[in-house]
DNA sequence: TTGAAAGCGCTAACAC
DNA sequence: GTGTTAGCGCTTTCAA
């Protein structure tokens, strides 16, 4: 902070009172009407009300027209008046009102996104690299990212009420396992939404959709340990109703088939939990007697990871293991767990991609995009 | 989805439709008064337009006000009344416009956090944990949370533009490490926020804050390890130049000298990464050879946890480690990693407290808030 | 090209 | 208690 705080700092009491009502009120009721004044300056320097439209229109001399003309539509200006307005708008700090440009428009420009923590122990922690993407790409488009969480038992209330306040112009959906009700719901409500993720559930949506080709990915690491020479590769899953997981598994049985390898006894399907995938990897090593792992999920990898570390072995000397999602974990642990990487920064470009076709009058139909994940090799292979 | 989405999907089309201007126009024009279609039923029971405080009121037979107040100060209304205009709000499924609101209010609810992702190859994913408590919190006041990041090069423009569209009621700020410009500039601009993290580089700043006892969370570890039977305990810490830093070390020290043992040759201070931590660790366990790591941080435990790798020792059993933060790495990384653990969701409660007295009218003055960390035990130690 | 008028949906202030 | 009036700051007609 450089020193620089002494001398401008107050009390937070003080701080707050240039937002608050009273502070507005006192202001406009005195009848301020010099310009370095209505534009918001104090004498200390600091900012007081926002400039507005009409400050800068009575500064450029013209219009509140032309200024948001010169804002929104520059083309209609004539370049001395633009250049001028723009000088002024520049000098005054000008930007246009939110609430007011939203009222009057109809769009907020926020993006509503239902933000669910990563679950405790456990390695996802898809979410954050996701969202900061998002964050990124949706502000060159001049959005904002809203973040909403269940309000309480009815899951789907909360995105009712940003809808019907009209908080948001659209949603981003990453729920989209079975059973999740968001997408068919926002779909009747004809709300705009991009889903995170294929409508597994229901082939016949047609809203518009992002997500990664899951079994490539598994592919892509199966095909890396089989390239290691290995060829008693197991696959450690999740439940059989999860449509991802068994995405992923297709891909694993593909690349196994194409070498022509067997696959009995070398698949099973559990919770995904470390305990769990602790367990069913110290199953696996007993019985089928596999020399790799290949994994739905980093949390499934490191439960075996942890199967390893309990009888003495060594990832990726012993036995190879690779994981899915490129997670934090795998990227710090012990000798590095390899890992099916999601394209999570060209999900969040697609998305706001698919978003802006989706707000555009009129708006665009659109098919689903698949994207490919790509494999980081680490140590435990 | 359970198999109701086929029956009243559209196009992604006509779906945008709904919400986009053209629409609205036209129903607008068309003069429709009917309540069933003024409320924004069209035939196929889908909302076209949202419900406002003028359809509330006429159906109930009373002024648009009369609504407001039933909304904003129900205590003002004779009790049939309100129970009448409640219930034709229930039927219409009415929710204020919040640009309507925001503009004459002057208050967006909104709140605005600069979201930085985790670094890569990094335990740290405070900010996940964080910011799903922030979220509920925030909710509960009615608030929610607007994201952000920096627009190009100049790091407070994106502060800046917020500020001066009045998109933001206020800011969280977490960055507060030194030279961290945010907290300082926001008092100049008299901007409220509220800090996660204390104003390390100018005790003399008053702006509201909340923050972990890191030293506390030190000495805790440290004590954990002292009463394990352990004697030679060393520091990997961060660069002297960082508050946070030298704070938590401040912590071992005190433990240490409490029970009157030597320090000398067993800390180091390093760059928070797994490499760092690695070769750190690998230097000291062959100078000073401690039995135990306290780390500022769990990056830098994992660099000890690759060492040991490394050596073929064992942590917990041949050399106990403790981390800082208590990620989703020290979580599922065998055998577990101790470490301390903010307690993010008091964080986030408190923060939220302080923004609600900042914004209050008149707003409330008020000192930091300092909260205790806990240990989590696990194998390693 | 620029300007004037209207109104988005809501709430503060004041009348009744 | 309830209704009336005005206006938050902006953009969208429409006229000049």
């Amino acid at each position: 902070m450089g020193g620089t705080l002494g001398e401008t700092a107050d009390s937070p009491a003080e701080d707050a009172q240039g937002y608050a009502d009273d502070a507005f009120g006192t202001i406009k009721e005195s009848g301020m009407s010099h310009p370095e004044q209505r534009a918001g300056r104090a004498p200390g320097n600091l900012p007081v009300a926002p400039t507005t439209l009409a400050d800068v229109a009575e500064r450029a001399g013209v219009s509140r027209q032309t200024v948001s003309n010169a804002v929104n539509n520059p083309e209609l200006l004539r370049p001395a008046t633009l250049r001028r307005v723009r000088q002024v708008i520049a000098e005054l700090g000008y930007s246009p009102n939110r609430a007011a440009r939203s009222l009057r428009t109809r769009s907020s420009h926020l993006i509503g996104l239902r933000f669910t923590p990563a679950q405790e122990s456990t390695a996802n922690a898809l979410m954050d690299r996701f969202l900061h993407s998002l964050v990124e790409a949706t502000a060159e488009r001049g959005y904002h990212v809203l973040l909403f969480s269940d309000d309480d038992t009815e899951p789907l209330s909360a995105y009712d009420h940003l809808l019907r306040s009209t908080a948001v112009d659209a949603f981003i959906v990453t729920d989209t396992y079975l059973g999740a009700p968001q997408a068919a719901w926002l779909t009747g409500q004809r709300a705009p939404f991009v889903a995170f993720g294929r409508p597994w559930a229901d082939p016949r949506a047609t809203h518009a959709w992002v997500d990664v080709d899951g079994a490539a990915g598994a592919e892509l690491a199966t095909e890396h340990l089989l390239d290691k020479g290995h060829e008693r590769i197991a696959w450690m899953g999740w439940r059989k109703d999860s449509f991802i997981g068994e995405d992923r598994r297709a891909g694993w049985l593909r690349a196994m088939h194409a070498r022509g390898l067997s696959t009995t006894g070398l698949a099973c399907r559990v919770e995904d939990t470390i305990s769990s995938g602790r367990s069913a990897s110290a199953v696996l090593l007993g019985e089928a007697r596999p020399t790799a792992f290949v994994c739905a999920s980093d949390t499934l990898a490191m439960g075996a990871m942890h199967t390893l570390h309990d009888r003495g072995l060594v990832a990726g000397r012993d036995v190879a293991v690779v994981g899915f999602d490129d997670s934090q974990v795998a990227q710090v642990v012990p000798p590095g767990l390899t890992s099916v990487r999601q394209p999570l920064e060209d999900v969040a470009v697609e998305v706001v991609r698919a978003l802006q076709r989706l707000l555009a009058t009129p708006p665009v139909a659109q098919p689903g995009v698949l994207l490919t994940p790509t494999l980081a090799v680490r140590g435990s292979s």
